[in-house]
DNA sequence: GTCGGCATGTAAGCGGTTACATGATTGG
DNA sequence: CCAATCATGTAACCGCTTACATGCCGAC
């Protein structure tokens, strides 16, 4: 139940709305972890409820509240218990490495799979380099906020980790586009031979095996 | 719904039972997709109804029933189907980058994180690798079977689609290794400076803002 | 006035996890 | 005989997705 987290992490910086939250896993947040507003709402009640949030009433006009939520000092030691903690790795779910496997089934699609699988992760690197870059170059409003908040050395910690995560995902981005541009060199050099047409092996072959 | 097109994939070479479905998701396939015995069943009874998959029960002693599962022509049919559609891609959700992000709240346990990070992709990259070489060695025996019913120019690209699945998850691994690893240079070269033996913000911080 | 974005919620359903439950076989 | 493994199932719960639902605000 990481989703907790994410919100205690994302409050600890500054007091934010649920909306706010959703937008961030829409972006920013969304690139570790992401939730949609239909699980916001509920988790942000549980959590007041908890005691590790406080939720507060905003008037914005006469007709229309917002609700802003702060982390509390529980709150803030969950987060830190949490983040202390050993790392955990959730089962391994893959469906497009799952699915290249069986596409020995229907090679005929395998260069659309590649190329869609480049253009996903190039999308992802563009939008984390441009996100790290913006960081880095303290125009990142909400993490300037972070690092203002903290001591010198605590701030370039603070900066150093997110450089560690979004390089990381970038670099996994770069390897998987690699990765891929290998797959479509080896279809242009594989000779295109009998062409496949013929389902292979024949229906026939699920009998008496 | 993934789980229904890992059981088609691997009935697609041989049939097999629930267990031995059961078995493989804690091991060769498991790296790619994993599931209980618990999802398992039910799975394979749907399956069964909806046409996909053929149980046949096989005597073993006189108390013991199993059942093997054989994969229908309309099975193959849904399998090539879904091989050759376009890869999807899950919401991001990783939560050791979203602990590390928040860990400027509790750097103590910076080091162990890394650490885990490391033993957890080590152990990765050492199952892929030695399974990628039974492989390559033709020494996987349901690989072998897969390999063989198949036209020699199409064995090629069945071999060549697990090395590339294989290899590109080795790599990952390796990438997630180098990078913990500067993670922990990072910390080795950090000056100690003054021990952040108290909490900041102080807690008073989530009042008023 | 209507359209897109802001803002907050609920409900149904699905996929996955954990726990419960049972019994046979094999090897030490 | 006892433990580990083989083998198959069900039930309760939880987290996430999709869809439903409502209403305000500012810009054109």
């Amino acid at each position: 139940m990481s989703l907790r987290y994410a919100i205690l992490g994302y409050l600890s910086t500054a007091p934010g709305t649920g909306y706010d939250l959703s937008r961030q896993f829409d972006a920013g947040l969304g690139w570790f972890w992401s939730a949609n507003h239909s699980q916001i709402y509920p988790e942000l009640r549980r959590m007041t409820e908890a005691g590790l949030i406080d939720r507060e009433p905003i008037k914005v006009t006469a007709n229309l509240d917002k609700f802003t939520y702060s982390i509390t000092p529980k709150g803030r030691d969950e987060l830190r218990r949490w983040a202390a903690s050993k790392p955990t790795y959730a089962p391994n779910r893959d469906s497009e490495r799952l699915q290249l496997i069986f596409s020995d089934e229907a090679p005929e699609n395998l260069r659309a799979h590649f190329e869609a699988h480049i253009a996903y992760f190039a999308f992802r690197r563009n939008q984390l380099a441009a996100t790290l870059a913006d960081m880095l170059g303290h125009k990142h409003p909400r993490v300037n906020l972070r690092l203002d908040r903290r001591r010198p050395d605590d701030a370039a910690v603070t900066l150093k980790l997110r450089e560690l995560a979004y390089s990381g995902d970038i670099a996994r981005a770069e390897l998987e586009i690699e990765w891929a541009q290998r797959g479509l060199e080896w279809l242009d050099a594989k000779p295109a031979g009998v062409p496949t047409t013929q389902a292979w092996p024949p229906h026939e072959d699920h009998l008496d095996e």
